[in-house]
DNA sequence: GTGAAAGCGCTAACAT
DNA sequence: ATGTTAGCGCTTTCAC
């Protein structure tokens, strides 16, 4: 059963290539094919079950309809969901996708970056790594359709779309100090990128903007290689000498962490520390008490990003970068002091 | 900046295209090329940045180096951290992977399958759903590299790798068994599918071989279409009317929901009832009490997965289907009334 | 030792 | 209204 190219649909058709072609592609009416041969193409097309070749189209035209997706890491339930998400909005427009994780390195990254433009995917989707900044730049200005997640540099004009984070994490702080905790903490990475840093600001901002508040924040930046064997560690010494009575976490994982370190500890939650973490995940969700967080609009992130890379793909190329900002959400359970109540 | 092509090697070094194929593809020497034309090549293709077309020579190949990996639900941590092994392996082989989530929806299934052929992908790694069977008969007849990973066929001779799920269940109820529990449950899917199949016998396997133990067993079956909304609650509603002493749970989500719904009729694990769950999950590990659970060797699935499959694209195909069944591990935590234990 | 030429399957400019 | 033709960039057979 050898495949049918689209020759074999010409010949047995009685009509040419170009006229199959322009049938396949839509484009028979405005090259005015006749109706009875547009029938008979299609039919014959139904009948044997033939496939455009993704690659010789391709190495015409140009396009792979295939986009790249560079996350941090994929097994990230964050990323994984998101990943999802674009998948699924991709195809929509008929684009497969191509994923890989960074695992935040830098070596990686550029590598992956590497492969992806081997393969000539005809969009970007990243979330960077801190020093990625001159690959991406030279692939804004070679115009390929690119759009940042998660992150981006402030400095560099490109497509983004990213949530609030200063917003969400002086929602946290907010919502710690309303309940009365006063000698907050914070656990963040050491990562200079924008998404840090933010929620590093966004919090201080909210507790110093809060003028009964004298207290100095603790401050713990857990350095990425080493976070995955003794990040627990490092968090349970760093609220033991510090002491705080409630503690903010800047991602899922390291919330996860920290549920470790603190029931390492033997602390109770809330009454002896109050906690939120950045990001949902189920163990937020299902950990008794259950953990205040602040979560990420997925889905909306996921079709914003494909929605602008579409746009760039066909065409929109010459406009101004797009940026989308959007709002995180505070998911309020137990982790502060109250009972349980979803906002959703 | 455009793209330079073999072409303009050829042209620049003053040698026939042929020639600069020769040496890119390791051929250079059977066709005795001399050294100097070799290094002079070589030296352009680096000074250039040259880069095959993979398209082109795909086209020409009929290869598209590129690997089709259809998992349930790349959201799920097991099938996540899977496919991130795979991709890391078949990295070593220079393949790249296109993943895919059937969400155990046939039709999404079928149509995902169809989207790996149409792109020609060289091989594929496929977590099947309960039906695939005709299609997957139909790749094995026309010969197409593929490896089925999870479950597989009994009845169709495929290639496969997956864990032994009798003994991994068997495991669970015998040390369920040993710790004196009597009046034991199960909750699984509705699925018919081996790895569902063999997780039911064995528990029901060990218990029967047991003699002391007449109590018998309820059995719980979640239909994975009503899982996502009410799935906790059918496993409480399930657990109030058959007051087991003991509950396993069959995946890791169904652990998840299982977790959701003791959590909400406040009894107490392990005094009021033990668990164990199939698969290993971060919630499992940090839950208090922490969950007892069979965790899958998932590196050694994956190296596995890629070998075989390796194997079979570079001409191993007529030899007889490789069968691997690992074997699982159970991690003892504290969920079953002793003190966690992990032994890793 | 090296090169010419054909062709993988498709599209699009240019006929007619 | 439809066909001819010329590639896209690469590999490979065969000829020199």
């Amino acid at each position: 059963m050898k495949k049918i190219s689209l020759r074999d649909i010409a010949l047995r058709a009685g009509v040419s290539p170009t006229t199959v072609s322009f049938v396949l592609n839509g484009k028979a009416r405005e090259n005015r094919v006749s109706r009875e041969v547009i029938r008979r193409v299609e039919v014959l097309v139904k009948e044997l079950g033939y496939e455009p070749n993704p690659m010789a189209r391709g190495l015409r035209t140009g396009r792979t309809m295939t986009i790249g997706l560079m996350v941090e890491d994929i097994s990230n339930h964050f990323f994984a969901t998101l990943a999802k998400v674009i998948e699924d909005e991709a195809d929509k427009f008929g684009y497969d996708v191509i994923y890989c994780s960074t695992e935040n390195k830098e070596a990686r990254a550029k590598k992956l970056l590497e492969m992806l433009k081997h393969r000539r995917v005809d969009g970007y989707i990243l979330t960077p790594t801190a020093h990625l900044k001159d690959e991406i730049r030279k692939l804004v200005q070679e115009e390929k359709p690119l759009v940042l997640m998660d992150r981006y540099f402030p400095t560099l004009p490109t497509n983004y779309v990213v949530i609030d984070n200063f917003q969400g994490s002086s929602m946290a702080a907010t919502h710690l100090l309303g309940h009365g905790y006063q000698k907050l903490a914070i656990v963040t990475t050491v990562s200079r990128q924008t998404q840090m840093q933010q929620r590093l600001r966004g919090f201080m901002h909210a507790l110093h903007s809060d003028s009964t508040i004298a207290t100095p924040c603790a401050e713990l930046c857990i350095s990425f290689e080493k976070a995955g064997e003794n990040a627990a560690e490092q968090i349970s010494r760093f609220l033991k000498k510090n002491k705080p009575d409630a503690v903010f976490f800047a991602t899922n994982y390291l919330g996860i962490y920290g549920i470790e370190a603190i029931k390492y500890l033997g602390w109770k939650i809330p009454s002896q520390i109050g906690m939120v973490s950045f990001d949902d995940h189920v163990i937020f969700r299902l950990y008794q008490p259950a953990i205040t967080c602040v979560a990420q609009p997925v889905r909306k992130i996921g079709e914003y990003v494909i929605k602008v890379l579409m746009e760039n793909i066909n065409g929109g190329m010459h406009s101004d970068p797009v940026q989308h900002i959007l709002s995180p959400q505070l998911i309020i359970r137990e982790s502060c002091g109250e009972r349980s109540h979803v906002s959703e």
